[in-house]
DNA sequence: ACCGCCGGGTGCC
DNA sequence: ACCGCCGGGTGCC
């Protein structure tokens, strides 16, 4: 007893002391004290310190050890069969200054390690030659001691030093088992032995994977993440735009993600404990729900107006927004143009319904709008009717706001309707106070409707949303605030924003939606005793552009950490860009525990994922999918997609070849069947595969150019080898830049998927450097490319050294002389100037060289364009793609873009007009660039004209393609490397006409 | 803790 | 009896 006591008294002065030196931060560690352990408070102040953690990337493991835990009687926390426990320092121990700490999940202290193991672990932890992990793998029924399996990580550099220290005190590490990890396990179930459990160690695939390999694990970790996701539910009469099925599915989902009792994903109900079934950790109260998670939604689904649509619909209980319902009059004198203009029929009718149809429009919330040019500034000018005193409040602050003399944003529709008359507000105050709004509320009243706050008694607690984004989008949010809250309730939407912003945590607590960016957001965080945001209790956290938060270091996430809210909610279209650990940082905002501890995550979750394992990516892809949905414009409800985009048109315009071009092409045709001929002949057109695709490139290029020519390399006969290695190395250089730019969509033949880090060889064939790497390695000194069976050597190998800028001797010349297909190609723009001087254009060709050429004549009929192409930094993309996609008068209205430019990410809605130069051997490419513009976004239907030269190779490779859709349509894909050879050259001797 | 360890009591078999 | 052995008291770091 005795003994206890001083433990706990131990316990308590230890806490204080971190109190003290930490205790700036927050009330919101005060609140969570009393449910917090010491090791709690103990590992959030380590992250403080080193807030990135070290990295475990590169960590191995070591080897195992036996270990116990002591002094069990003097601590709550209990440990599992299998569960995993956590080992903390705690060098302040007066009894033991080597002394480690043991740990559940959840951080209650469970005992401490044997002292005499604790002395070579405190000398490993303390200079961080591993970390040591430890999982509990049977419990003894003795009350004192248990057993602890410790596993120690790290880098191979420090392995010696670890097992000499371990050894110095008596200890041999064992050589590691992985299935001691408790991950994947799953339940240690009943009848589970300790036997089975230590002598069967799982299976693992343990390859680390490669980068590649993780991006595509993330590109899939997202994919259908829509069964069981497909209910749908009404929005609250407040939201005056109907929404779409998905945005109603969408609704229903987030609805029941916050009221729903469901166990957080791992954990399980077993007789009276819950257990999570990754940690094997079972605690006796039901685990915290976790109220949010992830809407993924891509660009353009309505991620925000769900949003607005959640706010309203749910608030307590599954009941909507209390709302004070004004009037909507159509015939107000407020009213901004845009609005009315936006407003569809069938709001129109909504309010025309409302009981209050007669009464005056209401203001309710006025605030300024940064991207109106106004004072950043925001007044409240009334507030919900939940108090009161409020019904006073509104002229006060009407009042402040005139006498600082600032415009203001008021709302007669709804809330948010704007207006730049800064007498606006001050009347208003009379308005409210007029007979109107009296006879409201007590119409209100007499209802004895929704008003679950204050006043009836029933305190609900949070009221207010805040929502978090960047600068960029805040006027997007307030804009669609206005156009989709419903004109005859008034909702108080208040922006925290500027030099000036009001902060006072009460008053920002009873709006209905707070609107900041993440700056402000840091910045009140870094005072953090004063930080207003901090202050609140939210009902509700949105963090819109959610992946922006991604680095635990930053300040901005740890502000965003210590936000208080019941429900959590991250908004974004792109939640995974590269990393597990951008991932951590959502899952610990959202509170999702025990993986808001980063080492429960590591352990748990990211090093399975970075090993390869298998079940480790089960559980990273079982937890995401139970926080988030995410839909892509291809996704479907019903067979049906979810966004019905514009129209796309494809033409396609055959271009006639003057005299004098149609003699020159003949001649390049005559030279390159003779070449090609002779290839079949000796049946060696696939030795040669990089000399036929350069002279099917000349061809092609002639087509668009004969000017295109002139600076290429003739073409390369087999005779032509080089020299010397130096001379060697550049002729394969080119082949490769040859091969790579023809535009063919070369695949590797060892993997028959595209190339990744393509590698040419001295026989001039490319393959993915690590295909082709594997086939040297595993055929030794008898490797042989696969393609025409030439002996291999790794150091032949050529690496591509990526997209150089050639400069172009077109360029410099200004007297350039045009082509039949620059002749089409200008007919058409000027046609659209004349016609819509605002359309935007894509101009996209295959070959960099000829969207150089274009550049003259554009600049010659004062075409104002744009250029995007893979020999760009991103810094220089970034800039041109935003001007493109500026609407403002004098931005580009032609981007010249090169087929490939840019990923599946790449937005140019702008432009409603794509003018293909030259066809692709791969439709699938072309399509894919069609979609840069085709796309969610696009307003208006997509013209597409695509430039075929006749009686040409073009013409040729159109029929090409068409075959080759036939057969994706039909589904016989090329099943193996033979078949897809011959077909290559089948391609080749139908282009050439032979 | 059905242990280990400590230290006092004890002392042929 | 400056040992061994016995058995009660005791127990994390």
């Amino acid at each position: 007893m005795q003994f206890a006591r001083s433990s706990r008294r131990r316990r308590f002065g230890l806490e204080l002391r971190f109190a003290d030196v930490f205790g700036v931060e927050s009330a919101d560690r005060d609140r969570d004290r009393d449910r917090d352990s010491l090791s709690q408070v103990l590992r959030r102040t380590e992250q403080q310190q080193e807030p990135a953690e070290e990295e475990q990337e590169g960590h191995v493991l070591f080897g195992t050890l036996q270990g116990s835990v002591v002094g069990l009687r003097y601590y709550t926390g209990v440990v599992n069969k299998g569960e995993m426990v956590s080992l903390v320092r705690e060098p302040q121990n007066p009894y033991d200054r080597n002394a480690v700490m043991v740990t559940n999940v959840y951080g209650n202290q469970v005992g401490h390690i044997r002292r005499q193991l604790a002395a070579p672990m405190a000398h490993i932890m303390d200079n961080n030659l591993a970390k040591v992990e430890g999982v509990v793998p049977y419990r003894t029924n003795n009350q004192f001691t248990m057993p602890v399996h410790l596993s120690f990580w790290g880098k191979e550099e420090k392995r010696m030093e670890v097992v000499n220290e371990l050894s110095n005190h008596g200890f041999k590490l064992a050589p590691g088992s992985k299935g001691l990890s408790a991950s994947g396990q799953g339940p240690s179930r009943a009848g589970t032995t300790l036997e089975r459990f230590w002598t069967v160690p799982r299976k693992t695939t343990a390859v680390a994977l490669t980068p590649e390999q993780l991006k595509n694990v993330f590109d899939k970790l997202f994919d259908d993440l829509m069964e069981d996701k497909t209910r749908e539910m009404e929005a609250a009469e407040a939201v005056g735009t109907p929404l779409l099925p998905h945005q109603k599915q969408a609704l229903a989902w987030m609805a029941s993600r916050e009221n729903s009792n469901d166990l957080p994903p791992f954990w399980e109900q077993q007789n009276n404990l819950y257990l999570n079934v990754l940690t094997n950790f079972a605690v006796k109260e039901r685990p915290d729900k976790v109220q949010g998670g992830i809407l993924a939604d891509d660009m353009g689904l309505g991620k925000t107006l769900t949003t607005i649509a959640l706010i309203l619909t749910n608030f307590h209980n599954g009941k909507p927004l209390p709302l004070q319902k004004c009037a909507a009059s159509p015939k107000s004198a407020v009213r901004v143009p845009k609005m009315v203009k936006g407003r569809n029929s069938s709001l129109e009718s909504e309010r025309s319904r409302s009981h209050f149809a007669e009464e005056t429009p209401k203001v309710s919330a006025s605030s300024s709008h940064p991207k109106r040019g106004s004072e950043a500034s925001d007044v409240i000018v009334i507030s919900d009717s939940d108090d009161a005193g409020e019904g006073v409040a509104p002229k006060k602050r009407a009042k402040r706001k005139e006498s600082k003399g600032e415009t203001s944003t008021s709302s007669t529709k709804g809330s948010v309707i704007l207006s730049e008359d800064s007498d606006f507000a001050a009347a208003l105050g009379e308005f409210l106070q007029g007979p109107s709004s009296q006879k409201k509320k007590a119409h209100k009243k007499s209802e004895g409707g929704d008003d679950t706050q204050g006043k009836t008694g029933k305190s609900v607690g949070a009221r207010a949303t805040l929502i978090v984004c960047p600068l960029s989008v805040l006027s997007n949010w307030l804009d669609q605030f206005e156009q989709h809250v419903s004109a005859d309730v008034k909702m108080n939407v208040h922006v925290y924003y500027g030099t000036e912003r009001i902060r006072d945590p009460k008053f920002l607590a009873k709006q209905d939606v707070v609107l900041t960016t993440y700056n402000i957001l840091s910045t009140d965080y870094t005072d953090k005793r004063s930080s207003p945001l901090q202050a609140v209790s939210w009902l509700r956290v949105v963090l819109d552009e959610g992946h922006i938060v991604r680095n635990p270091a930053a300040l901005q996430s740890k502000a965003v950490l210590a936000l208080t809210a019941e429900r959590r909610w991250v908004l974004s279209g792109t939640p995974v860009q590269n990393s597990l650990k951008d991932l951590w940082m959502l899952i610990s905002f959202l509170k999702l525990k025990p993986f808001d501890i980063r080492e429960w995550w590591n352990r748990v979750i990211q090093r399975p994922v970075m090993l390869g394992d298998h079940s480790g990516l089960q559980n990273l892809q079982a937890l995401v999918k139970g926080i988030t949905l995410r839909r892509t414009k291809n996704s479907r409800v019903g067979g049906r997609l979810l966004v019905e985009l514009p129209q796309k048109k494809v033409f396609v315009e055959h271009v006639t070849l003057t005299e004098d071009e149609r003699r020159r092409y003949e001649r390049v045709r005559k030279d390159s069947r003779a070449i090609i001929k002779r290839y079949f002949r000796e049946g060696t057109v696939l030795t040669n595969y990089a000399d036929v695709l350069a002279i099917l490139v000349r061809l092609r290029q002639f087509c668009c150019h004969p000017q295109l020519l002139e600076g290429a390399a003739t073409p390369a006969g087999p005779t032509e080898k080089a020299s010397t290695p130096d001379e060697l190395r550049q002729y394969l250089v080119k082949k490769i830049s040859l091969v790579l730019s023809s535009g063919s969509d070369e695949e590797c033949a060892v993997c028959l998927d595209s190339l990744r880090q393509p590698v040419i060889t001295y026989c001039a064939h490319v393959y993915c450097k690590p295909c082709i790497c594997e086939v040297i390695r595993s055929e030794k000194e008898n490797a042989k490319c696969p393609l025409c069976r030439m002996q291999l050597n790794i150091k032949e190998l050529v690496e591509y050294p990526g997209e150089q800028e050639n400069l172009d001797a077109a360029q410099d010349k200004d007297e350039c002389l045009s082509s039949s297909k620059v002749d089409a190609l200008m007919v058409h723009l000027f046609q659209l100037r004349s016609q819509d001087p605002k359309i935007k254009s894509l101009v996209v060709s295959q070959f960099t060289s000829f969207l150089s050429l274009l550049e003259v004549p554009l600049r010659q009929h004062g075409f104002d364009f744009t250029r995007l192409d893979g020999s760009m930094n991103q810094k220089s993309r970034v800039k041109a793609i935003q001007a493109f996609q500026d609407t403002a008068q004098g931005s580009p209205t032609i981007m010249l873009l090169s087929l490939k430019a840019g990923g599946v990410g790449l937005n140019l809605t702008a432009a409603s007009r794509v003018f293909l130069m030259d066809p692709a051997w791969n439709p699938a490419a072309e399509d894919q660039c069609f979609d840069r513009c085709h796309r969610l976004g696009q307003k208006v239907d997509v013209v597409i004209i695509k430039f075929i030269v006749k009686d040409s190779v073009e013409e040729n490779m159109v029929e090409i393609q068409q075959k080759k859709q036939k057969l994706v349509e039909k589904a016989f894909g090329m099943k193996n490397a033979e078949e897809r050879k011959q077909s290559r050259i089948e391609d080749i001797r139908a282009l050439m006409e032979l």
